[in-house]
RNA sequence: GCGCCUAUAGCUCAACUGGAUAGAGUGUCGGGCUUCGAACCCGAAGGUUGGGGGUUCGAGUCCCUCUAGGCGCGCCA
């Protein structure tokens, strides 16, 4: 990757700290040291196009006048920074910088050069080798919206981590093992008893809904009446694995359409059966930090800052689901990544302690960062109606795809912060208007699509291939032009630091606001005209930003119609 | 009782991790299509960032405290 947008600023920032250094007064016979450059691009253009605090910095290391050392920096103006238009010192200490349009014309010349990739960085390389853990459900029902939220999450913060340079695998851990499965089998025996003439209650933790209705018909169609007196241990386990399978099998096809792929399924039982889990707590033990008490293994948690000791194996020597986590997780480790990501619902955050404690225990001290997907309401008829785990309240992922669709329910999901409370807004997801910002980010991408259909038809298709080639982009110069390149040049880093933040919103954030500027430029710069050198330049910008719009959705796992 | 999250415009939310005049969308009011898609654009009004104190050149952001809401605190998963 090489951006001649970095060569550039890599220029000013030497040349800055050239001057900066000379300003710095002496101390004992020493220079005193020197604070780093940092060039931010300005939120007002006012401002300029970049700027930077190191006057203010400076002001503090040395006890001076930040805008007298803001003047000093500023003094010889662009000399040493030919990409710069001039340079402006202002109160309070800031260093602003303008840049010239040759600048601006490389921005897009590497948009043209690189196409898709255009934004793909290094930065987070050393983030990895990294998994990210997400959705883990139980395998007892549909994917609910709170999984639908942390899968939208999960899946676009591994793919702008990839596109930052981390290497990231994502994987789910399928919950089969335990109570709920227990409660899945009785369940789904209760209503196959009862299809096949014998009145049979749920068992007391049992799941109501309907969907264990259609399981227990699917086993009558496969096995007919054979489980109906069969001895309960066998039957107990082949209708919890015929059950788990199928439900398994729908979420993958929920997710699937939902865009949401991992790398990696792994099995709660699994664990259990190969011996992972003894395996684990062997090495636990080995290590330390556990301890026997009441005929129970217990892990040291507050050892690692949890407020409470752990069970491991309980006193009949069954393995509690942290023991299946210790397996998986020194597995996750001894697969060869250094961090590990996991995003859970917000009823777990009592594990977060015990989790970090686990993996501390087993000698990867803060390894393991958890981001936690908070509550989603939704809103419908203007009423505000809470999700609780009652199963009548119960909204899943494939209802919320089916009334809203997946771009739509994806461009939500990600909207909002992880940690703010999402309200969903049903009406406004449907709604196919100018309210919905899922449509605007999609008509900008759209617009663009058709003004270059139109090239076409208009006879410019050589002015489309000069564009494509960049031939005349000093032409761009009008405010509106100069704006959506500022916002194009500014996509790798808003992957970047959103990726390093873990906070997805600021990418639907971005994407928004390219179409903003786009449907600026629209309206100020007519595109086709007669001027064939501004024609092609025009071109070349609706390109670049058509690229960009393209990526952006791309990491959100929203589509970029060419028509709606 | 202890712990975590949250509190910013009428509503839903941002604010690049301590930087300049706190920004978007929506809602309200007003304006703009005989040129490329009006699913668009421009303008106006709207704020003591829950209250109080502190740290410093500078605080929505950091520390203390109070208030309100959500969630969690099992040999459940």
């Amino acid at each position: 990757m090489n951006y001649a947008y970095d060569r550039a600023l890599g220029e000013i920032a030497r040349e800055l700290s050239q001057r900066v250094a000379r300003l710095a007064p002496a101390l004992d016979g020493a220079a005193q040291a020197a604070p780093a450059i940092n060039l931010n691009p300005t939120r007002d253009a006012s401002h300029g196009d970049f700027a930077t605090p190191v006057a203010l910095a400076a002001a503090k290391m040395w006890k001076g006048d930040p805008y007298e050392i803001a003047q000093g920096v500023a003094a010889q103006g662009s000399d040493g920074m030919p990409a710069v238009a001039h340079v402006d010192a202002v109160r309070p200490g800031y260093v602003n910088l303008t840049m010239g349009v040759p600048f601006w014309a490389e921005v897009v010349r590497d948009v043209l050069r690189m196409g898709p990739d255009y934004g793909r960085s290094t930065e987070l390389q050393d983030a990895g080798p990294l998994v990210i853990e997400f959705v883990s459900a139980n395998p007892t029902g549909p994917l609910v919206v709170v999984q639908g939220r942390s899968s939208a999450l999960g899946a676009t913060l591994s793919e702008m981590m990839r596109f930052a340079g981390c290497a990231v695998t994502a994987e789910t851990y399928v919950n089969d093992a335990g109570a709920q499965l227990e409660a899945l089998a009785g369940s789904v025996y209760a209503r196959y008893a009862t299809l096949l003439g014998r009145e049979t209650a749920l068992p007391d933790n049992g799941y109501p809904g309907s969907y264990i209705v259609d399981i227990a018909r699917k086993l009558i169609e496969r096995d007919g009446p054979r489980w109906l007196d069969a001895p309960f241990e066998e039957r107990h386990s082949a209708i919890g694995r015929f059950a788990r399978d199928l439900i398994v099998d729908e979420q993958r096809e929920d997710l699937d359409r939902f865009r949401v792929h991992f790398d990696r399924w792994t099995s709660e039982a699994a664990l259990h059966d190969s011996g992972a889990i003894a395996l684990a707590m062997d090495e636990l033990r080995a290590s330390g930090h556990t301890f026997e008490r009441d005929g129970a293994l217990w892990l040291r948690a507050t050892d690692f800052g949890d407020d409470k000791d752990r069970v491991l194996l309980r006193s009949d020597g069954r393995p509690t689901y942290l023991a299946a986590d210790a397996a998986y997780h020194a597995d996750k480790l001894r697969r060869g990544h250094r961090y590990l990501l996991n995003i859970l619902g917000p009823d777990h955050h009592g594990y977060i302690l015990r989790l970090k404690a686990l993996v501390a225990a087993m000698g990867h001290p803060g390894s393991l960062e958890v981001l936690l997907a908070q509550h989603v309401t939704f809103k419908r008829a203007g009423e505000t109606v809470s999700m609780s785990k009652r199963a009548g309240d119960l909204v899943t992922l494939r209802e919320v795809m089916d009334q809203v669709g997946v771009d739509a329910a994806r461009y939500f999901f990600i909207d909002r912060a992880p940690e703010s409370h999402l309200v969903f807004d049903m009406e406004l997801a449907i709604e196919q208007s100018a309210k919905n910002p899922v449509y605007y980010v999609q008509y900008g991408h759209a617009r663009i699509a058709s003004i270059l259909r139109r090239a076409e038809g208009d006879g410019k298709s050589p002015l489309l291939e000069r564009g494509r080639a960049g031939a005349d982009l000093d032409r761009l110069e009008h405010k509106a032009e100069i704006a959506l390149i500022r916002r194009i040049a500014d996509f790798r880093r808003t992957v970047a630091a959103a990726a390093r933040a873990r906070a997805p919103h600021r990418l639907a954030e971005y994407a928004h606001a390219v179409a903003t500027d786009f449907h600026g430029f629209y309206t100020d710069c007519l595109v086709l005209s007669d001027n064939d050198a501004l024609t092609s330049a025009r071109l070349s910008l609706c390109l670049a930003a058509k690229t960009v719009l393209a990526s952006a959705l791309r990491l959100i796992g929203v589509s970029a119609p060419e028509k709606m």
